[in-house]
DNA sequence: CCTAGCAGGGAAAACGCTTACCAAGGGCGG
DNA sequence: CCGCCCTTGGTAAGCGTTTTCCCTGCTAGG
């Protein structure tokens, strides 16, 4: 595993050295500059660019253009896949316009966002996209604005998955009208009482679908019977569902569960307190990450287009799409976890 | 969404003007130098930087340091939790040791690798690490390890993660290992005939579990009976099954996918087939994604500590753990889909 | 044939930082 | 009480690029 001593990198000098023209022609020759260069002498620096394998150090044609080519990515876990999906599709359009992403995990913490925030302006990247989650009584939202509007300030784009909060732009996600719809849905499918797994309370996104789902069924003489509030992950789902069974599910036609890791785990919990989802008791979710098409019964959700999502916030930020642009896709899909009730 | 005019940043040195002290001091007072410099300075430093929210520009520290604080990260695709949890752990990692990372994904494409790689070594990355899957047959293997090479011998590290073929640091899964013990743990539950999904021919990942698995079988008298190659995804997964099924599954009492995901996408074909996974066919797979907890039957599967697996490779490229440092632990973790045989 | 204009190469400044080197001041040993 | 050394602030060089500006040598128009 030992190597030669470290030799320093290629810089462009010596590849306008090898070439034998200045460094001025070497670095239009590389990189589209409005001048043209001669053909020979370009052709000569291609050559020694490549004999030498070159690689133009981004740092430095970062200083010296006042630009940079990098977009950084905030998100909460990027084991959890709805923001596993969301990276990707930020990925592969970061990809596609040729911009590099440094990602960074909030692991939900307000004060570690704004940490991040602060750490990753370092960069001067491009864009900033803050996926992570909102929180209503986060006490560090107003500093983490301010960074934010500093950052603008000075060029740079934010952008938001789900409501800022604040003024930038955001992909927003129709977090409400979506409980609404899968409520009504349900309701249509014959459930009349339910339950909801809504994650700690705060968390915007948790409410929002929590306060539409709620708002559907009443709007239909439906009732939310009980709600329980335990993290906003799989093994929060879990706990939820034990509590709601410990607390007598009796009564309970159909358990929401504000997002599709809760869900499953919530299924988990019913079929391991032996009861049989979408048979002893209906389970909905929602987000429609890939794993809800495996589960059994498949999940009834309500689907978010992650991955756009993700492509979208980059767009939205680089300033591609309008800010306007057509609303996000959100539907519900209905699967075996909520069959038709009699 | 309109802004003021776009003024530069705060630059270090108006914020040694702010102070009233030199750019040197103001340097030293904002970022541990060998240097002392006087509290008083040094409070006026900090102040001054503070009410102007300065933050340094990583680029130019780069340069002037000749080093960064990147770590790149090179996965085939993040929205797959393999590769997503092995991305948590880099991430982690990283940010304990105050280390930033960029990350970019190779769709599985061996030419896109390279290019990425290309592009990434401008970064001037302290580290690459490589999750993307090995094949054998890739044509630019070499041109790759010519880059890596170069690459490192400008001080940089690389780490792979499962075996590189080439002379660099690696984080070597026991692939071939959990493959065999796996084989012997069905034959010691009762099975007797098997069958394998794979993964196209040539991933070195799925070849070398696939070997360990009939070398496992064989070695207790047991044998693989059918192999189909379909993609290394849920829906290869899932197609591969269904071409199972196709040909007749009769005799075959075990089905091993060669990863977790596949292993999903394979239950979900034999439940749409009208075949009861665990029951009528076992299924077992390979990595313990999450997911596998909560799918119906649980999953049988060989434990990888993914998360782990991702610190580790960090840690290892930056020099920290030996690379003879204990091996990552791999273990067979039984479930309900493969029950015991009478 | 002369000159205005333009194309294109090169020198050097600039980008925002770190750090080697210099210089000045203060403490301390003899 | 003198000289040294140590401490610590400042000056300036340097990191690897891009880009402005200058300058030369052609071309083309009159």
């Amino acid at each position: 595993m030992e190597r030669d001593p470290v030799r320093a990198a290629v810089t462009l000098h010596d590849v306008a050295r090898e070439a034998g023209v200045s460094l001025a022609t070497a670095s239009r020759a590389l990189n589209g500059s409005t001048r043209k260069v001669n053909d020979a002498y370009r052709e000569r620096v291609l050559a020694a660019a490549a004999r030498l394998n070159y690689s133009p150090n981004l740092s430095a044609q970062a200083i010296a253009r006042g630009t940079t080519t990098t977009v950084a990515l905030l998100v909460a876990d990027i084991a959890d896949p709805y923001f596993s999906q969301i990276a990707a599709g930020v990925v592969r359009e970061a990809d596609s316009q040729g911009l590099i992403v440094t990602m960074a995990a909030t692991e939900r913490d307000a004060e570690r966002e704004l940490e991040l925030v602060r750490a990753l302006r370092g960069q001067r990247p491009r864009v900033m996209i803050l996926a992570a989650s909102r929180r209503d009584d986060d006490p560090s939202a107003e500093a983490l604005a301010a960074e934010l509007a500093a950052y603008e300030s000075t060029g740079g784009r934010v952008a938001f998955i789900s409501e800022s909060g604040a003024a930038f732009r955001e992909v927003r996600l129709e977090n409400r009208a979506g409980g609404e719809a899968l409520a009504r849905a349900l309701v249509a499918l014959g459930y009349r009482s339910f339950a909801a797994i809504g994650g700690a309370e705060g968390i915007r996104t948790a409410d929002d679908r929590l306060a539409g789902f709620r708002a559907g069924l009443e709007s239909e003489g439906a009732t939310l019977d009980r709600v329980v509030r335990p993290d906003f992950t799989r093994d929060g789902g879990y706990a939820g569902m034990q509590q709601l069974i410990a607390d007598g599910l009796e009564g309970i036609e159909a358990v929401f569960a504000v997002n599709d890791v809760m869900a499953v785990g919530a299924m988990s919990a019913l079929r391991d307190g032996g009861l049989v989802p979408g048979v002893d008791v209906a389970v909905a979710g929602f987000d429609d990450i890939p794993t809800v098409r495996d589960v059994t019964p498949a999940l009834t959700t309500v689907r978010l287009p992650l991955e756009e999502i993700g492509r979208r916030a980059l767009q939205l930020a680089l300033g591609e799409a309008g800010d306007d642009g057509t609303p996000l896709a959100t539907e519900v899909v209905v699967r075996a976890s909520t069959p038709a009730r009699g």
